[in-house]
RNA sequence: GCGAGGGUAGCCAAGCCCGGUCAAAGGCGACAGACUCAAGAUCUGUUCCCGCAGGGGUCCCCCGGUUCAAAUCCGGGCCCUCGCACCA
């Protein structure tokens, strides 16, 4: 069969969009269900493996709209940032593969002159993300709440957010070092390169500025990450073919490289060049550290790099492989001693100093590794990792050795942080920020590290604030289980986050300071609520310029006078109470569902903010975390590319093709990689049930058989088994069932000469609707074809049972293809070819003892005791025989009993009637004849005494 | 640096929290049989090793431990992946 997927999809979203069963309308005292999936940044087109997620977002709200809520699945847009403003860059400049990416997703040359103009971006992704990712994949979304962060209206939510925030004390300023352009402002550096155009990968790094007094009285500056290692100072290194400059600062003269002076400009105030020193006059002289107070000799070092750190560098040849190495060389350049006066008791004198005992080195761990490197040049590129390599262990493992005065026996990570506090409150020492590479903005200027002395942060650590979140996400549910736990210790570790940044930025202007815009993550944290207010503003009902303070306040917080607010904002008062009541219905959300990327930024400061603004019962109640789907090299990557475009994927595959493979070709847990030929396999396995349901609605005998009774208690039992699953989201198991495990039932129906007409109707009536929030464009389909009104996705879904009944039917099913099972095996391993099979139930003591054995079950059944009682009513010298072996073995196998064993095993079935009901069915599969007896029936056909083997639940089986 | 997750049969992937139901679900692939003129599709069966009676052996990265019992718990090791540090 060729089923045209797209014809069904589109026919369906039609009449579904054409219905409105997407629009959510709250319903006093139904219950209800509100999810959101972590909206996307417009940044460009999404890939396959971003429908993952929003896939399983729209399948479990459908799951819920068939189970009696309510429900309310809006979606939105972040264009807060740079990401539109950046696309739109390279739009006006050309970029190939910019354009090569838009033209391979169908854009139009029209199109893509427009997108220079970040606006056009932001509008454009809009609209390809509503109508060529959701709606295309059939989702129940209420599109008239439809929201982007730049939206005039979604402002004033911002402001107002912004505004509580300050009330609660939590907006704090203070200084902060940022990178930036000199140009053009703060720029982001990642990975991928947005701000920038190269240095992606470079860490803001913070020195310790260490001052060092020279006979002049100015100090010279050497910029350290190890300031613990004052104690094994042995000289300090000047680069004699680099010009230093005079400095002053704070009323003191520094000594540092001309590049270190600019950067300390942006860093300190008052900062001011006031004279050049050049490296060479220095040489020899000596200088007076800080801290130990211990005078050491300036030796010249081509490696100290100007752009580095200040310029100029202490010694340390006991832990710092370069400084060792570059005593060695400087003691073999005589040309260098002699020009700059250097003896070679001045050398002599500067041996390493042990001062770090290190677990598994010996006391100068410098040297030990340049040895066993074979390290003898400043030259040789194993210097970085062998410099590595002594701190990472020192700082972890090391402990001060007796040479450091009172940091004696202190664990280095402890002294580090001791004594820098205590450097920088004496005056010796200061702070210095700067990056590890060299990074260029994107207008190929050098990227600094520059302070900003206001900056604005959220003060996430505060502790009440993390206190009442904590809790609070105790109560939740959060899953993954892993994730339940750790969101604790992210909670607690969080720390003050910047929230509004200078430059060039979309987003909302921060209500305090105009020059300030609202950063990416803290305006996109309590917007949940707004989608309950942005379908009025969408509709007009409401103006954005008039949404004020004592607005959001009346509907979000229930504070104020629903009349004051009519007439301050103009807006009708029957909206404003609709958008109070709707609030009301609404929150809190139940589920936020986000990439495993927000575990550590969004999800947390996502409740936080809702605890720190919203009143208790409308704080969140879930969240789900999603892996990734990746490519089958790598990650799929927006920028990058490499992935096909979803329009396109959908055409190829169809759209509940790939919605199942979402579903079902993992845990939402793990990551996974996309590969075409997986996702047929799933639409292969949509059409043969399609196939499936044509055959079954076909079927027009009514005989009834035994196995109709089953059948209906099958799906009773799959249908109880679905909801338990669905509790803890766990669609995939629940796509196992209704798409794997459900059609084998049917088969085994048909196979067991099931053929009426009514039962097979009335199971696919219970079967068809299950599809529905996975694949639901053919699921209605199906509908439709077995003669049913749309829509399928709106029917209810029984709520399936374990009564007594259903647990007996299932149990004599099993009892059959057990029997199967056991037949097929033996004549496997006899290869015999049947000409007779006698089957034996057991005899009723087995029963009896069986009964005894599962109803004392607390731990483990009384082996003698079962013994005793059986012996006591035993009729024949054989069946005493049998008994404690019997006993051992049921012991056994009761203790390891499946629940679902044990019920069958205790469901009160008469085997030997089920069985000889069942004789035809076995005389056709195994194409010979098949006798019934009970083991103990006298009249048994047992030449091998077999009989003994008969237990409840599996009879014994003899063949000839 | 700070933090998280993971290594299961030819492949993908459940199971692990709550030890016995586990030779380990399900899918894919492969093989065999049925149907068919044939192929495809579909159905049935097999797919770690041994076995002419429904059984036995070995197994879930490696080593060790706890236990009557370990894929599952604990300790150590090797390897992989990912998040964060004003991209969102």
């Amino acid at each position: 069969m060729n089923i045209d997927f797209t014809a069904i999809e589109e026919k369906w979203r039609k009449a579904w969009y054409d219905a409105k069963i997407n629009e959510s309308v709250p319903i006093q005292g139904k219950k209800k269900f509100f999810m959101i999936f972590a909206y996307p940044g417009v940044t460009g087109y999404l890939h396959v493996g971003h429908m993952r997620g929003y896939t399983f977002s729209d399948a479990v709200v459908r799951y819920k709209m068939m189970t009696g809520h309510q429900v309310l699945f809006p979606v939105g847009t972040h264009a807060t940032g740079n990401g539109a403003i950046s696309f739109a860059k390279r739009v006006e400049r050309r970029d190939v593969a910019t354009i090569e990416m838009l033209r391979a997703n169908g854009c139009d040359e029209e199109t893509i002159a427009k997108l220079s103009d970040p606006a056009e971006v932001v509008r454009f992704f809009n609209q390809v993300y509503i109508n060529d990712y959701w709606k295309r994949f059939g989702f129940l979304s209420d599109w008239r709440r439809f929201t982007c962060t730049i939206y005039p209206d979604y402002s004033k939510f911002i402001e107002w957010q912004m505004r509580k925030l300050m009330v609660e004390g939590l907006l704090i300023q203070r200084p902060y070092f940022a990178a930036a352009c000199l140009e053009h402002g703060p720029v982001a550096i990642d990975p991928s390169e947005t701000d920038i155009s190269k240095g992606g990968n470079a860490e803001v790094l913070e020195y310790l500025l260490l001052k060092f007094d020279f006979e002049d009285g100015r100090k010279l500056v050497a910029a350290t990450l190890r300031p613990e290692t004052v104690f094994g100072l042995t000289n300090f290194w000047l680069n004699p073919d680099v010009e230093y400059v005079d400095v002053r600062v704070d009323g003191e003269i520094w000594v540092v490289s001309r590049p270190a002076a600019e950067k300390l400009k942006l860093q300190k105030d008052k900062v001011e060049v006031i004279g050049s020193a050049h490296g060479a006059s220095l040489m020899a002289r000596r200088c007076k550290a800080p801290f130990t107070g211990k005078m050491i000799p300036i030796f010249p070092s081509t490696l100290c790099d100007p752009n580095v750190g200040s310029g100029l560098v202490m010694s340390v040849p006991s832990d710092a492989p370069v400084d060792w190495i570059g005593l060695v060389e400087l003691k073999k350049d005589k040309a260098a001693g002699d020009r700059y006066g250097i003896t070679d008791q001045m050398i002599e004198d500067a041996h390493p100093i042990p001062i770090i005992d290190t677990p598994g080195w010996g006391p100068l761990p410098a040297v030990e590794i340049s040895e066993r490197m074979g390290i003898t040049s400043l030259s040789d590129p194993k210097l970085d990792d062998a410099t590595k390599e002594v701190y990472k262990t020192g700082f972890h493992t090391g402990v001060m050795n007796k040479s450091c005065g009172e940091y004696a026996g202190r664990p280095v990570e402890q002294a580090k942080e001791a004594m820098r506090e205590e450097m920088l409150a004496s005056g010796q020492a200061d702070v210095f920020h700067d990056l590890s590479e060299e990074v260029l903005c994107r207008c190929g200027a050098k990227v600094f590290i520059k302070k900003i002395p206001d900056q604005w942060f959220i003060d996430y650590a505060n502790p009440a604030l993390t206190e009442r979140s904590r809790e609070h996400a105790l109560t939740m549910k959060i899953l993954p289980r892993e994730y339940y736990d750790n969101i604790q210790n992210v909670l607690e570790w969080y720390r003050e986050r910047a929230c509004v940044r200078l430059g060039n930025w979309l987003g909302t202007r921060f209500p305090f300071d105009q020059r300030w815009i609202v950063e990416a993550i803290a305006d996109s944290t309590l917007y949940p609520v707004y989608y309950v207010v942005s379908m009025y503003a969408n509709t007009g009902q409401i103006k954005a310029e008039k949404m004020d303070e004592e607005f959001f306040d009346y509907v979000l917080l229930g504070k104020g006078d629903g009349s004051s607010v009519a007439k301050n904002t103009g807006f009708s008062r029957d909206v404003i109470e609709s958008i109070r009541k709707e609030f009301e219905y609404w929150y809190p959300l139940d589920i936020n569902l986000g990439g495993k990327e927000h575990m550590t930024v969004h999800f947390p400061v996502f409740l936080m903010n809702h605890v720190a603004v919203l009143r208790p019962q409308h704080w969140p109640r879930g969240i789900l975390v999603n892996w990734y789907i990746t490519a089958t090299g790598g990650k799929i990557s927006k920028s990058k590319g490499g992935a096909q475009p979803i329009p396109d994927a959908a055409e190829r595959f169809g759209v509940d093709a790939m919605r199942l493979f979402y579903a079902h070709v993992a845990s939402l847990y793990v990551d996974v990689a996309w590969e075409d030929e997986k996702v047929e396999g799933y639409r292969d396995r949509l059409e043969k049930l399609c196939v499936t349901v044509d055959e079954l609605k076909s079927v027009t005998t009514t005989e009834s058989s035994e196995v109709d009774a089953w059948l209906t208690a099958r799906l009773e039992s799959r249908l109880f088994g679905l909801h338990k699953y669905m509790e803890e989201f766990d669609l995939r198991s629940y796509v196992n069932d209704v798409y794997f495990e459900t059609p084998q039932d049917l088969r085994w129906y048909v196979r067991r000469g099931g053929k009426n007409k009514s039962v097979l109707m009335a199971a696919l009536e219970k079967w068809i609707p299950l599809m529905a929030p996975v694949t639901p464009h053919v699921a209605e389909e199906m509908w439709e074809s077995i003669g049913k009104k749309p829509f399928v996705s709106q029917i209810q879904l029984a709520s399936g049972s374990l009564s007594d009944k259903v647990v007996m039917e299932e149990a004599k099913e099993r009892l059959v293809s057990r029997l199967l099972e056991d037949i097929s095996e033996i004549l496997k391993v006899t290869r015999i070819k049947p000409s007779r099979i006698v089957v034996m139930t057991s005899p009723s003591w087995k029963y009896e003892m069986t009964a005894d054995a599962l109803a004392a079950t607390k731990g483990r059944p009384d082996i003698s005791a079962l013994i005793k009682k059986a012996m006591v009513s035993a009729k024949t010298p054989q069946e005493k025989k049998e008994i404690p072996a019997y006993a051992k073995d049921l012991v056994m196998n009761v203790t390891k009993a499946s629940p679902e064993d044990r019920r069958g095993l205790a469901a009160p079935i008469d085997e030997l009637e089920v069985l000889k009901k069942t004789v035809p069915f076995l005389q056709s599969e195994f194409g010979c004849e098949v006798l019934v007896f009970s083991a103990s029936d006298p009249g048994r056909i047992d030449p091998k005494g077999k009989a003994g083997f008969a237990r409840p639940g599996r009879p014994a089986v003899y063949l000839e």
